[in-house]
DNA sequence: AATACCATGTAATCCGTTACATGATTTA
DNA sequence: TAAATCATGTAACGGATTACATGGTATT
């Protein structure tokens, strides 16, 4: 599927960027649905530059030459518009190694099970304030009034992160709940 | 983390399994949160007895002897148990190549915008309607009113699954609207 | 001077999919 | 008797992580 090329392709579609920008992006802003490792990334840029997706120019960067600015090409630009414009079946159900747990719940006493429940509401609840804070950065920081701005995409994509996460927080705590309230006969 | 090891040892722990029914069980039970396929189960099982977790027992089907009936062992208990007390960090967000798009959607007018979005809302609509009809048929064929009760880790985990689908059904509707009521300048 | 960050790459390994390969049994 | 399902495996490949490897620049 290739879909980390079209991710690199869209992002230097939107502007010029080196290897660790698209680092940053991905690991940062993205995150909530694409990111990639340097190591995957470098490798990457290689190849859409071997098949004429992007070009590069070096930059000096202080004293010593480093830095490569990428920019996409006509072809490239094709390339990513036929990729956006294709309408794809549903991808399968991402695993969820704590569902898998949940699962299992059988080989659990109500302690274990609690904890489990506790500690990864605590871990979602500090997710879901930071995308939170994100949003209030982002609504006080950009345009999101008409969909041609160009932060609409940002905005749209962290709305969905964050019903997700309110989504499975009510689902933990209705498991807690019924947990909490049963008495287990060992 | 080798996850798959352990969805396996779980399995193998409620009842005794062949690859085949663990394929069954992965590609129509736990389809919502682990799957595998054959290719992937069968190469992990003999790795699993070769590491003394599992043992089996050839049982002849038929005329011709096939059919290998794997049992876990005392080692495979323990493995499995300490597995799933260990408490997990998060994982990273799953990835999500449809929300990949919507982030690029300025690369895209609004009639590709509303289709891209229709034919999502189609397709996790049917995905939805499957999962309630799971949920109608797993309340009146079994019995989960106590967490005791085998089925329960069935139960909570489908449950998440029609709140996830339900979560993602009500983004969608909601950037359908603001997309639609938005007129484009172009 | 030390630490954090900028910047780029490769190698080994792991996890997972697609394709190749075979054959028996059950059901329509 | 044809098709679906049961049943088990391997090979090639792709996508992603961890670890290895290096060195410059900016901040404290």
């Amino acid at each position: 599927m290739r879909t980390l090329k079209y991710a690199i392709l869209g992002l230097i579609n939107r502007e010029t960027m080196t290897g660790y920008d698209l680092m940053k992006v991905f690991n940062m802003e993205l995150v909530n649905f694409w990111y990639a490792k340097h190591s995957q990334i470098y490798p990457e840029l290689k190849k859409l530059t071997d098949e004429g997706m992007i070009t590069f120019e070096t930059l000096p960067e202080g004293d010593k030459l480093r830095k490569k600015i990428y920019s996409i090409t006509e072809k490239g630009k094709q390339d990513f518009h036929n990729w956006i414009l294709q309408q794809d079946l549903l991808e399968p159900t991402p695993k969820d190694i704590f569902k898998l747990k949940v699962y299992f719940i059988e080989s659990m006493t109500n302690e274990e099970i609690l904890a489990h429940f506790h500690y990864q509401l605590k871990q979602r609840q500090e997710k879901l304030s930071k995308l939170q804070t994100n949003m209030e950065i982002l609504l006080a920081t950009k345009d999101i009034s008409t969909i041609q701005s160009p932060e609409y995409g940002d905005y749209i994509v962290l709305k969905s992160a964050i019903k997700r996460e309110k989504s499975y927080l009510e689902w933990l705590g209705e498991c807690i709940e019924e947990v909490a309230t049963n008495t287990r006969i060992y």
